[in-house]
DNA sequence: CGCGAGCTTGATGCCGATCAATGCATGTGG
DNA sequence: CCACATGCATTGATCGGCATCAAGCTCGCG
């Protein structure tokens, strides 16, 4: 039986289509949600959950290929992934489109729309989604009362820029094969992080999307894909992908292998 | 007579070589600072910025070529460029190395600390420079106090995550001549920002580093501007460059000049 | 004056883009 | 249930932009 456990696993499957967003009114609980360790509230006390969970009231339903915000969109709201899978994507008026990161659950959408008070890039789901709505002046408001959550929030803007610089310094000196396995590499581990097999998994986008994030064509990116297949390193059908050398990654990654 | 204005004009230009580090244990005072409405604390009252002066004690003089810090080295205080011009950039293991950015006065440096407590790049000086230093801890502390400090630290950090993201729109989609277009529109653009010409100028970095920035070879930032100055775009010499078409520039970073 | 770091310019080759055709999976309507 | 359309992926052939290699050149400085 094929192995689908990738990180559709728990995922809030909704069919047939639902409407594109749906607000619901249920109590979030950050306490009880198994995300709170990968999300805002990490390292926070029972009660200081809970002045969280007081403002973030509402929880948001985000169906396959629908915006969460676009570009240009008032801000107003940071979103918390709580199930699915989103991109965001950068397009300039010339057409040039460019994806600037994958999120996956626990993470934090919209940090863009903080320095001018609207977003400057589009987020959408990649399969039905559903997000955490935590108004950005509430959270603001409260991270000075509570110093571990501005800390933390802190963190999570300063990581986003550092994991910003890594990609730069994948697209500026990184060849083909290589970008695509410091990809698949920085997937696998994520996916690790919250609980799933980092050998068996199952794309959300498309090679297009893929292209686009690491600077390259679709063409270029199913080519690296069947080279690897070829010297064993993944196998490859279609978007279900089994890591069979983590290592022979890693060492494409470094200059090991030039 | 040969227009020098570039950035050059008001930095502190130290001859024959200081000392790498020096402490500066005067007073800084923003309330009287140039930069004031570049820097920290944009938009804040006369006792607001008093507030932040007690923290902002001390200053600090980097030589050319010196470090401000390392990558690896412990995250205990932004910086906030005073004179002078630096380069942030990542080395991996492997000898690769990406130039994430070069800064500025006004600018603040070291973000990137936060999210380890570690600072994860190095920081350069291109020219004899010197920064305020602005321990984190205590900032944390007063924003918690003045909301209009913290709401205009977040904005710097937002604002840093998607000049990162253009960056990344740059270095995937955009060909040579278009990336450093782009690039000597930033520059001249920030250069009027703070007073000084923005058609004539003098580069503080080598082509190599302009190069390692836009994700090309020092031959082919060479070529590039070669290129522009055969088209009457750019005056080129050497690192004296004066600007004669910045339409020309802005045409070829949209697409309307393919 | 001569050295060296940085810059320019030319010749060549390669990686990845582009163009094009085919394959494969899913879904829809007859 | 099949025929067909559609979207995505694979694979091949060719092309072009940039890297690479290799000389010279410029300018500041000891």
């Amino acid at each position: 039986m094929r192995d689908t456990a990738g990180f559709a696993g728990n995922h809030v499957v909704m069919h047939p289509s639902p409407p594109p967003v749906r607000m619901e009114p249920f109590k979030v609980a950050c306490s009880s949600c198994n995300l709170r360790e990968l999300c805002l509230p990490v390292g926070m006390s029972e009660d200081q959950m809970e002045r969280l969970e007081a403002i973030v009231a509402t929880r948001r339903a985000v169906a396959r290929g629908e915006p969460l915000f676009r570009s240009g969109d008032a801000f107003t709201s940071l979103y918390a992934v709580r199930t699915g899978f989103f991109k965001t994507c950068l397009s300039s008026e010339d057409g040039r489109d460019q994806v600037t990161g994958f999120q996956m659950a626990g993470e934090l959408l919209g940090l863009d729309g903080i320095g001018t008070d609207r977003h400057t890039c589009d987020a959408l789901a990649l399969e039905d989604s559903s997000v955490c709505v935590i108004p950005y002046h509430q959270l603001e408001d409260l991270s000075r009362e509570l110093s571990d959550l501005q800390r933390h929030f802190h963190k999570i803007m300063s990581r986003e820029i550092v994991r910003d610089h890594g990609v730069m310094l994948l697209l500026g000196s990184m060849r083909a094969e290589e970008r695509l396995a410091a990809f698949m590499l920085n997937l696998t581990q994520r996916l690790r992080t919250r609980g799933f097999s980092a050998s068996s998994l199952v794309l959300r986008m498309t090679r297009e999307e893929i292209g686009s994030y690491l600077g390259l064509k679709l063409e270029t990116v199913s080519r690296a894909f069947s080279k690897f297949q070829e010297d064993g390193v993944l196998e490859v059908k279609q978007r279900q992908i089994r890591v069979l050398d983590a290592d022979a990654l890693q060492k494409l990654v470094n200059g090991t292998a030039c």
